[in-house]
Formats: C-alpha cells, structure tokens, sequence
DNA sequence: CGAGCGGCATGACATCTGTCACGCGCCACT
DNA sequence: AGTGGCGCGTGACAGATGTCATGCCGCTCG
C-alpha cells in the first residue's frame, strides 16, 4: 500500500501550524488534509476527512490535546493519535496514554521525528521518548485528589482564600485544608510552590 | 537585485525552528543560512555566514532573542532584525523596539506574514503588529524599579520572604517593603498577583 | 459490617505576608 | 544648597496563610 497518510493538524498557533503543514509537505508519502486551531473542533475535522493520523498538540483554546485525543480515541478509534507538545511533562504522557495517545513528542526533538513516528504510529507502534517514560514511571501517579487538584488550579492566579472559598462553594477552612494537604503531599512549603510543582508534573 | 534573501533562524524548539525553515524554503528568494538553537549562539552564527535578516524567537536559553537583537544591532547593525514570539506582551514589543528590532510577529499570525515581514525589513520597513503597538503604548513604560522586577523575579516561584532575603542579600523587612511598593504599582494584591501581572505585560 | 478514604466543616494556634511610618545615605537635577 | 527618587533598613501591626485536632457523612472494599 503506497497510498500517501492523511494528515490532521491541530495547533493553535498558526505560524507553527502552518510551518509544521510545510515541513510535512516535504514528505511524499503524507498529506495535511486538515488544519484547525482549537481543541473543540477536531472532532468535527476528522469526521468531514478521512484522516489516517491526527497531530495534536496540547495546550490549545476550546479543548486540550489530550481531550481532543479522548474524544477521537472513543468516536473513530482508527485513527492513529499523535501528541505534540512544548512541555515534556511526565504527567502530560501519563494522561495522553490513558487518552489512548499513540505517539507523544516534545518539540524540541528533531523534526525528522515527525514524519517517522506518524509513519510508525500507521504499523501499529508506538512513539514515546524513553528518558520521558522513565520518569514518567518513576515519579508514580498523581497522589492529588480532585479537589485537592480544583482548590490548586483556581488559586493559581494568586486568588485569596476568601475569594476560592466563593468562587468554590466551600468554607476558608476548607479551602485551607485542602491547600495544606496538597502542599504535604507535593513536599513544598506554601500554595505559590505547590502550584508550581503541580504544574511541572503536569498534575494541575 | 534578485539575490536571494539569507536568513538566520533562532528558535530552541527544533521542531519549531526547523519546520520554520521548510516554510521559508518554500519562497524562492529566501534562503535560510543558519540556525541555531541558544540566544548566545546567535552572533557567532551571524558572523559567520553573510546574513541579511535574523530571525529570532524570545524565548530561548543562554540569552533571549532581544538581548541577541541588541548584540547584534551593536555589531552587525546591517542585518535586518525580526523578533518572532509566542507571546504578544506589550512590554517585549517595547523593549523589542528599543533593542533595534526592524519587526515584532507574534506566532499565532497567518505564516504568510512571515516572509512579508522579511522582505518588507530589508525595504527599510517596520512590521509591527498595530493592535500590539496600540497595546505597548496605551499601557506606558514599565513602572517597576530594578530591584523591584529582581525581587519580584525571584519571587516568582513561590520562595518565601525568608529565602528571598537570603538569596538576593537583603534583609527580610526590605524585601517585603519591594514586594509590597510593586503590589501597589500593580494594582494587584499579593506577590502571586503581582507576578501574573507583571508576567503578562512583559514586564518581569 | 467495620475500616478507611474522600469531601466538608470548625476552631485554635503559630507563622508568614502586606502595610505603614520612619530613618539614613547616595546621586541627579534645578 | 535643596529636593526628590531610589536603595536599604527597622519596628509595629493587621490580616492572610498553613497546621493540627477533631468531627460528621457517604461510599467502597474486603
């Protein structure tokens, strides 16, 4: 079978979107056949185009990479998953394989692995950078509960516990408890930090 | 003059930067010379290859691409310099300007504005996206002191007063008596805020 | 069924943070 | 020579934050 790979790309920033289109263009054997910039419209690409790979990144508007994956995982389980992403968090790959990810690259890695894992991920392989999957195992999983998960995202922007409270429907208390117990669980001294921490792991 | 154009692309995410690359090989009269993957490389890489424009990302180790703009305006001021960034922040606009940058694209503008922007520098012109400029003057210049933008720097990942007085050689009271001055210039309410704030608006 | 965990809450306590008032020295500008 | 901005510091105070003990409810798992 020599027919060439059709392509989706979703990236929200079109200067790379576009470029990364260029340099696939460079292969013979593959085709972007479609391009979107949000999360929330990937789906809906991939229904209109008979895509063999879809090539996600991560942080997009409307609906993360790792949703977008989710989704296309469930409706047309054919199509072969591809996560691209700036950050090389070992959290990121644990979900985007819980997602049903087949290949995951970080993008400073060479561009010629590109076109190799897309070409890979069609035989039924799967792309993933060692040195990420070895700490991605070794850091175990995410010991964050869901609120404890909800309480850290919303207090990132540097909310007050009095304005978390509200815009959470708890008590101060509660809320204080909840920072505590994360800022335990993830060995750091105060929310500003575990925030950080959280976001490194890729567990926000 | 038909000559084809030399570029030097600057940008750490080599898949970024070499998918760059096969954008603009796609024009016939751009050539991308060079490439490197550090802002300190950049004059080095300058130096040895006839280079018309350069191409450069902020966001890279060793130096951003405004500190490599500056350097290479000082001793190449020849070259074309366009500033290319994920990121629209007034504040990087102005310092951009005022590094000798000839253009300031932000990477989620149509890929076609790339290769106009090259060749509209080497024509004398200056490409500036124009809500951004009305954004960088609207705002006015960045009110934060040195020390102020080096406490709040350190500040930045959470360290405590505590460890901030130790790290920066100052004592407790002064650190705060900085942090609490840039939380009013900010209109902000907490060093987290203040941070975000200041982050946003390219001030850090 | 009992144990344990997660969600939710309270109250008390120690510490950290942010503000304010104030002082000193240095430098630049008028 | 005086004024003002900036760097740096102190001390005092109020409010925010982090910790701990403790309790209740509902769910799940052995």
């Amino acid at each position: 079978m020599s027919r060439t790979i059709k392509v989706l790309l979703a990236e929200d920033q079109s200067m790379v979107r576009e470029a990364l289109a260029a340099l696939l263009g460079l292969e013979e054997d593959i085709e972007v056949v479609a391009q979107v910039a949000r999360g929330d419209e990937v789906l809906g690409a991939a229904r209109e185009h008979a895509v063999d790979v879809a090539l996600l990144d991560i942080e997009m508007p409307g609906a993360t990479g790792i949703e977008a994956a989710a989704r296309l995982h469930a409706d047309l389980p054919h199509i072969k998953l591809v996560i691209l992403t700036t950050f090389g968090r070992p959290g990121y790959l644990r979900s985007a394989m819980e997602s049903g990810a087949d290949a995951f690259l970080v993008k400073d890695a060479p561009a010629a692995q590109l076109a190799e894992a897309i070409r890979k991920v069609l035989t039924g392989e799967r792309v993933i950078d060692p040195t990420l999957a070895a700490a991605a195992l070794a850091e175990g999983a995410n010991p964050l509960t869901e609120r404890e998960r909800e309480v850290l995202r919303a207090a990132a922007d540097g909310s007050t516990n009095a304005e978390l409270s509200k815009t959470l429907h708890l008590s101060q208390g509660t809320v204080r408890n909840y920072l505590s117990t994360a800022i335990q669980k993830l060995a750091v001294r105060n929310r500003a930090e575990a925030v950080r921490a959280a976001r490194e792991k890729g567990w926000l």
